[in-house]
DNA sequence: ATGAAAGCGCTAACAA
DNA sequence: TTGTTAGCGCTTTCAT
């Protein structure tokens, strides 16, 4: 099997420390340490012998010993949203990946956790505060103008925001992506295509990213002199209510396009539109938003308003380790633009 | 604002240590040690004084001395792996979630990284590894033969695999899903509908789990005496393969219904079925693998077969907890069976 | 440029 | 049942 004759025993065999090193390279622990954390501090001879210590024995600093001393644990905490069936459900998971990508080239890592009460903003992130498991939060849902945002600032928290702060008084850095902007992109792109009568599906009035989607919508037919009123819909996201609107909507406004708040609903409009008999990008154009898996698997392809989730994450670690290393407790914000992945569906 | 007016010049406040806590409560640290650790040595008077202590400056223990002194992080790394554009990409977001929530429950965290060479087996794990970040890992793509496992099994490091070993050899606990149960369930499904020529469309023959998938549909064939010759494409899991796949098997061998490997595939599927005017659910059934967002929304609905994926994660965690607690080296499976979830597609 | 001493906050072992 | 002592592995003074 390959397996080390040492081990056999069973007994796992203890990391070596900061001593052993020493011990091997025929220095003191703390000429180890200044290899580590400044280097520039050794003679090149004795930094090579260092160097070649650690790699001989495999050496890593002990972590936690480290985020003892430090008072720091090179964590990031994000808490996951609940997982919402019946959606096209895009955003999480394609963020997450990007951050964990863009935190390690920085040297972080990435810890999850969800509230065991989604009722308490707290839940969870107070005990992760208090037992300082992490130097800083990343907080993605402050859209619902929610509380996570409002206790960690209270709190002094270090954390940086995916959304726009949800009352300016609020200092804390954030990045987000133009929505507007998307649905603008979107909106245009049926005006090229010659379609004229657009209508918008989006979110309830609550929401302050489903209304900034449907700006971007509004904002660009009006500025074609083209009408919006009676043509537009504010439902849950849920396929089932996409569909809904899209009759209803097909039925009284009689469009010949369609911009929505997300995948989900235009899914939803897929669906009435398949029950009409009436096809997509032909009949009935269709545009949605976040460029799901579903956008870019569905039969004919959703065009969609794909979010740069890479780029927010680097901007969001970038933000995060100033908070971090420099102590500031203030921050900027920046707006990132999506792009439009055109489709059959348009 | 609500803002604490002790914080206002910015110094963050030291959270409270033990010799906090015991000198609110008129003990000697270790008492109240105890009282996290070990509430039944005290005397219940005493443990109530520490407890209201504890509550009333907000005591949280700190991790990075625990940690330090326990040898142990409560921390279980899960290496993500490379997020696949154009697929249904289903199984690791909800699997990610279930885990959070399992670990929890068990008072661990999730730590997520990813290998900055995705070649190299140890890279992510090793650097964890001798720094003592994590208690353990979960490994998820054991069905590649992947070198990952060997390395952590050759390493003495407790990891849980999601898939089966990849070696009879090895000895690590394992949980996976049966696809074998799932494919003849899906199977038995199509002849209840009266599907006789069933065909299927798999992944190539180097990977396991595409095998295992595949067994269950002509297992269930063959044991009602149905033809399996010729009805069979092993392919890449992409959409267009599963479309070409599809092309050349309704040309060739004129099946009625579809298994699949995916739900990417079944997709592919409803994409050739859509170019020819073929009804899903009607004129050619389909059925895929994992029950994604996609398979919920797409229109119609996509009958799936779905992995009871928070069951995966409540027995992983177990495992885990095993292997750290009582520093087994070795433990047990389990396969677990997975669900057919019919809609529109069959 | 290198080394010695101290201590981060906690818990295991032992003493009282 | 409670308190005392020691030390986990590291980095931050400070001395050399």
């Amino acid at each position: 099997m390959g397996r080390d004759p040492h081990r056999v025993l069973d007994v796992p065999p203890a990391p070596p420390t900061l001593a052993d090193v020493a011990a091997v390279a025929g220095v003191s622990r703390q000429t180890v340490s200044n290899a580590l954390n400044n280097p520039a501090l050794l003679r090149s001879d004795t930094l090579e012998r260092v160097r070649a210590a650690i790699d001989q024995l495999g050496y890593s600093p002990n972590r936690a010993a480290r985020n003892l001393r430090t008072r720091a644990s090179h964590l990031i905490g994000l808490r996951l949203t609940p997982f919402a069936e019946g959606t096209a459900n895009a955003t999480m998971d394609r963020f997450v990946h990007s951050l964990v990508q863009a935190s390690r080239q920085a040297g972080y890592h990435v810890l999850l956790f969800d509230g065991d009460d989604p009722t308490d903003p707290a839940s969870g992130y107070d005990e992760l505060v208090r037992s300082t498991a992490v130097d800083a939060f990343v907080v993605t849902d402050t859209y619902r103008g929610n509380p996570q945002a409002a206790y960690l600032e209270d709190a002094s928290v270090p954390f940086v925001a995916f959304g726009r702060p949800w009352t300016p008084a609020a200092l804390h850095p954030w990045v987000d992506v133009d929505g507007a902007a998307g649905t603008a992109a979107a909106t245009s792109h049926l005006l090229d295509r010659g379609h004229e009568r657009i209508a918008w599906i989006g979110w309830r009035k609550d929401s302050p990213i489903g209304e900034d989607r449907r700006a971007g919508w509004s904002r660009t037919l009006h500025a074609r002199g083209l009408p919006t009123t009676g043509l537009a819909s504010r439902v849950e996201d849920l396929v089932t209510s996409g569909r809904e609107a899209a009759g209803v909507l097909l039925d009284e406004a009689a469009p010949t396009a369609f911009v929505c708040a997300s995948d989900t609903l235009a899914m939803g409009v897929l669906h009435q539109l398949a029950e009409r008999g009436l096809r997509p990008g032909h009949d009935v154009a269709v545009v949605g938003f976040d460029d799901s898996p579903v956008a870019q698997v569905v039969p004919g392809g959703l065009t969609s308003v794909r979010q740069p989730l890479e780029e927010v994450a680097v901007q969001i670690v970038q933000r995060l380790g100033k908070l971090i290393g420099r102590r500031e407790r203030f921050g900027s914000g920046a707006l990132l633009t999506p792009r439009l992945v055109v489709r059959g569906s348009s």
